[in-house]
DNA sequence: CGCTTTTGACCCGCGC
DNA sequence: GCGCGGGTCAAAAGCG
Protein backbone atom coordinates (compact mmCIF):
# COMPACT_ATOMS: atom_id res chain seq x y z
CA UNK A 1 0.00 0.00 0.00
CA UNK A 2 1.11 3.20 -0.95
CA UNK A 3 1.40 6.25 1.97
CA UNK A 4 0.71 9.53 2.50
CA UNK A 5 1.51 12.16 0.26
CA UNK A 6 3.16 15.30 0.86
CA UNK A 7 1.52 17.95 -1.01
CA UNK A 8 -1.09 18.76 0.94
CA UNK A 9 -1.84 22.22 -0.22
CA UNK A 10 -1.73 20.93 -3.96
CA UNK A 11 -5.92 20.20 -3.55
CA UNK A 12 -8.07 22.51 -3.27
CA UNK A 13 -10.80 20.06 -2.82
CA UNK A 14 -9.77 18.93 0.03
CA UNK A 15 -11.79 19.97 3.11
CA UNK A 16 -9.89 20.26 6.26
CA UNK A 17 -11.27 17.53 8.98
CA UNK A 18 -10.66 17.46 12.36
CA UNK A 19 -8.68 15.21 13.90
CA UNK A 20 -11.61 13.31 15.58
CA UNK A 21 -12.59 12.20 11.88
CA UNK A 22 -9.78 10.47 11.02
CA UNK A 23 -10.53 8.03 13.70
CA UNK A 24 -13.82 6.47 13.51
CA UNK A 25 -13.83 4.89 16.65
CA UNK A 26 -13.48 8.31 18.30
CA UNK A 27 -16.75 10.28 16.17
CA UNK A 28 -18.84 11.32 18.80
CA UNK A 29 -19.98 14.91 17.44
CA UNK A 30 -22.60 15.34 16.13
CA UNK A 31 -23.21 15.36 11.56
CA UNK A 32 -25.23 18.78 11.85
CA UNK A 33 -22.63 20.13 13.95
CA UNK A 34 -19.57 18.76 11.60
CA UNK A 35 -22.06 20.47 9.04
CA UNK A 36 -21.79 24.10 10.65
CA UNK A 37 -18.08 23.31 10.86
CA UNK A 38 -18.02 22.98 7.33
CA UNK A 39 -20.31 26.38 7.22
CA UNK A 40 -17.49 28.21 8.49
CA UNK A 41 -13.98 27.19 7.00
CA UNK A 42 -14.98 24.81 3.74
CA UNK A 43 -15.96 25.69 0.31
CA UNK A 44 -19.01 24.71 -1.45
CA UNK A 45 -18.64 22.07 -2.99
CA UNK A 46 -17.56 19.59 0.02
CA UNK A 47 -20.67 21.02 1.97
CA UNK A 48 -23.14 20.45 -0.59
CA UNK A 49 -21.38 17.06 -1.57
CA UNK A 50 -21.22 16.26 2.50
CA UNK A 51 -25.06 16.99 2.43
CA UNK A 52 -25.71 14.70 -0.24
CA UNK A 53 -24.20 12.52 1.16
CA UNK A 54 -25.48 12.88 4.67
CA UNK A 55 -28.92 12.33 3.32
CA UNK A 56 -27.95 8.43 2.54
CA UNK A 57 -29.34 5.94 4.26
CA UNK A 58 -27.41 5.95 7.62
CA UNK A 59 -26.95 1.99 9.06
CA UNK A 60 -26.21 1.13 12.12
CA UNK A 61 -26.91 -1.70 14.84
CA UNK A 62 -27.24 0.18 18.08
CA UNK A 63 -29.82 3.14 18.70
CA UNK A 64 -27.08 5.32 19.36
CA UNK A 65 -28.43 9.10 17.63
CA UNK A 66 -24.72 10.45 17.34
CA UNK A 67 -24.57 10.50 13.51
CA UNK A 68 -21.30 11.31 12.83
CA UNK A 69 -18.77 12.05 9.97
CA UNK A 70 -16.03 9.77 8.72
CA UNK A 71 -12.83 9.30 7.03
CA UNK A 72 -11.78 10.47 3.61
CA UNK A 73 -11.57 8.44 1.13
CA UNK A 74 -8.85 8.45 -1.77
CA UNK A 75 -7.81 6.94 -4.93
CA UNK A 76 -7.35 8.33 -8.54
CA UNK A 77 -11.54 8.84 -8.62
CA UNK A 78 -12.29 9.25 -5.06
CA UNK A 79 -15.09 11.05 -4.43
CA UNK A 80 -16.78 10.49 -1.20
CA UNK A 81 -16.78 11.04 2.32
CA UNK A 82 -18.38 8.79 5.02
CA UNK A 83 -21.33 8.96 7.40
CA UNK A 84 -20.78 6.90 10.49
CA UNK A 85 -23.00 6.35 13.65
CA UNK A 86 -21.02 6.29 16.62
CA UNK A 87 -22.06 3.38 19.17
CA UNK A 88 -21.96 4.78 22.32
CA UNK A 89 -21.21 1.04 24.23
CA UNK A 90 -17.55 0.36 24.27
CA UNK A 91 -17.75 -3.40 24.67
CA UNK A 92 -16.26 -6.15 22.64
CA UNK A 93 -18.69 -6.01 20.61
CA UNK A 94 -18.16 -2.15 19.30
CA UNK A 95 -19.53 -1.86 15.95
CA UNK A 96 -20.01 1.24 13.20
CA UNK A 97 -21.82 0.25 10.38
CA UNK A 98 -22.28 2.99 7.66
CA UNK A 99 -23.17 3.20 3.65
CA UNK A 100 -21.28 5.21 1.89
CA UNK A 101 -21.79 6.33 -1.71
CA UNK A 102 -18.41 5.62 -3.76
CA UNK A 103 -17.49 3.53 -6.92
CA UNK A 104 -14.26 2.24 -4.83
CA UNK A 105 -15.24 -0.40 -2.29
CA UNK A 106 -12.08 -0.02 -0.24
CA UNK A 107 -11.70 3.69 1.65
CA UNK A 108 -8.56 4.83 3.15
CA UNK A 109 -9.58 6.06 6.79
CA UNK A 110 -6.18 6.46 7.56
CA UNK A 111 -5.56 2.69 9.09
CA UNK A 112 -3.59 0.23 7.65
CA UNK A 113 -5.81 -3.01 6.65
CA UNK A 114 -4.86 -6.40 5.73
CA UNK A 115 -8.06 -8.91 3.60
CA UNK A 116 -8.40 -11.60 5.06
CA UNK A 117 -11.29 -13.16 3.79
CA UNK A 118 -13.81 -12.89 1.45
CA UNK A 119 -17.71 -14.27 1.08
CA UNK A 120 -20.28 -13.85 -1.27
CA UNK A 121 -23.49 -13.37 1.00
CA UNK A 122 -27.29 -15.08 0.76
CA UNK A 123 -29.14 -12.28 -0.26
CA UNK A 124 -26.17 -10.11 -2.35
CA UNK A 125 -25.07 -10.65 -5.68
CA UNK A 126 -21.57 -8.83 -4.22
CA UNK A 127 -19.38 -10.70 -2.11
CA UNK A 128 -18.08 -9.57 1.17
CA UNK A 129 -14.49 -8.76 2.15
CA UNK A 130 -13.04 -8.87 5.22
CA UNK A 131 -10.51 -6.68 6.60
CA UNK A 132 -8.48 -6.64 9.73
CA UNK A 133 -6.24 -3.82 11.02
CA UNK A 134 -2.73 -4.56 10.51
CA UNK A 135 -1.07 -2.83 13.14
CA UNK A 136 0.24 -5.65 15.34
CA UNK A 137 -1.18 -6.16 18.75
CA UNK A 138 -4.73 -4.24 17.08
CA UNK A 139 -7.52 -6.59 16.54
CA UNK A 140 -10.20 -4.24 14.97
CA UNK A 141 -12.16 -5.71 11.54
CA UNK A 142 -13.78 -4.28 8.74
CA UNK A 143 -15.98 -5.82 6.65
CA UNK A 144 -17.23 -4.11 3.26
CA UNK A 145 -19.49 -5.14 0.61
CA UNK A 146 -21.85 -3.39 -1.95
CA UNK A 147 -25.14 -2.43 -1.20
CA UNK A 148 -27.16 -4.97 -2.91
CA UNK A 149 -29.67 -2.94 -3.21
CA UNK A 150 -28.13 -0.10 -5.03
CA UNK A 151 -24.32 -1.41 -6.43
CA UNK A 152 -23.14 2.55 -6.06
CA UNK A 153 -23.20 2.14 -2.14
CA UNK A 154 -20.38 0.73 -0.21
CA UNK A 155 -21.63 -0.73 3.21
CA UNK A 156 -19.05 -1.10 5.86
CA UNK A 157 -18.79 -2.29 9.08
CA UNK A 158 -16.02 -1.64 11.94
CA UNK A 159 -15.48 -4.05 14.71
CA UNK A 160 -13.77 -3.34 17.52
CA UNK A 161 -11.43 -0.27 19.03
CA UNK A 162 -7.93 0.59 17.73
CA UNK A 163 -5.97 0.11 19.92
CA UNK A 164 -3.40 3.09 18.72
CA UNK A 165 -3.36 6.17 16.88
CA UNK A 166 -4.08 6.34 13.15
CA UNK A 167 -0.81 6.59 11.48
CA UNK A 168 -3.49 9.43 9.38
CA UNK A 169 -3.55 10.98 12.62
CA UNK A 170 0.21 10.94 13.52
CA UNK A 171 0.98 13.21 10.11
CA UNK A 172 -1.87 15.18 10.53
CA UNK A 173 -0.51 16.13 13.81
CA UNK A 174 2.16 17.33 12.07
CA UNK A 175 1.34 18.35 9.15
CA UNK A 176 -2.19 20.54 9.34
CA UNK A 177 -3.30 20.47 6.03
CA UNK A 178 -2.31 16.97 5.01
CA UNK A 179 -3.56 15.39 2.07
CA UNK A 180 -2.11 13.06 -0.67
CA UNK A 181 -2.23 14.44 -3.89
CA UNK A 182 -4.45 11.38 -5.55
CA UNK A 183 -7.10 12.70 -3.65
CA UNK A 184 -10.03 14.80 -5.22
CA UNK A 185 -12.80 15.19 -3.21
CA UNK A 186 -15.37 16.37 -5.70
CA UNK A 187 -19.24 15.78 -6.24
CA UNK A 188 -19.85 12.68 -7.38
CA UNK A 189 -21.82 13.83 -10.39
CA UNK A 190 -20.66 11.95 -12.52
CA UNK A 191 -21.31 8.06 -10.87
CA UNK A 192 -22.71 5.99 -13.30
CA UNK A 193 -26.40 6.18 -11.93
CA UNK A 194 -26.74 3.21 -12.81
CA UNK A 195 -30.03 3.64 -11.21
CA UNK A 196 -32.67 0.98 -13.36
C1' DC B 1 12.49 -10.68 1.31
C1' DG B 2 8.59 -9.22 3.61
C1' DC B 3 4.05 -8.03 3.28
C1' DT B 4 -0.53 -8.36 1.07
C1' DT B 5 -4.03 -10.69 -1.58
C1' DT B 6 -6.45 -14.66 -3.09
C1' DT B 7 -9.16 -18.54 -2.33
C1' DG B 8 -10.71 -22.99 -0.80
C1' DA B 9 -11.21 -25.30 3.46
C1' DC B 10 -12.59 -25.33 7.94
C1' DC B 11 -15.28 -23.96 12.00
C1' DC B 12 -19.25 -22.49 14.47
C1' DG B 13 -23.86 -20.96 15.51
C1' DC B 14 -28.55 -21.33 14.35
C1' DG B 15 -32.91 -23.02 12.59
C1' DC B 16 -35.45 -26.93 11.28
C1' DG C 1 -28.41 -34.38 13.90
C1' DC C 2 -28.05 -32.04 9.65
C1' DG C 3 -27.66 -28.41 6.44
C1' DC C 4 -26.89 -23.69 5.62
C1' DG C 5 -24.79 -19.31 6.01
C1' DG C 6 -21.38 -16.39 7.82
C1' DG C 7 -16.75 -15.69 9.58
C1' DT C 8 -11.83 -17.07 9.86
C1' DC C 9 -7.63 -19.59 8.71
C1' DA C 10 -3.72 -20.53 6.15
C1' DA C 11 -1.05 -21.91 2.08
C1' DA C 12 0.25 -20.24 -2.17
C1' DA C 13 0.84 -16.62 -5.32
C1' DG C 14 1.77 -11.85 -6.34
C1' DC C 15 4.02 -7.53 -5.79
C1' DG C 16 7.24 -3.73 -4.59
Amino acid sequence: MDHYPENPNLNPNYTHLPECALDPFSWDFELSEYLNMLDGGADQDSKSQLQRIASSEKIMDSSSSAGSIGAISRNNDIRCKNIGVKKSKMDAGHRVAFRTQSELEVMDDGFKWRKYGKKSVKNSPNPRNYYKCSSGGCEVKKRVERDREDASYVITTYEGVHNHESPCVVYYNQTPLMVPTGWTLQANSSRSSSSS
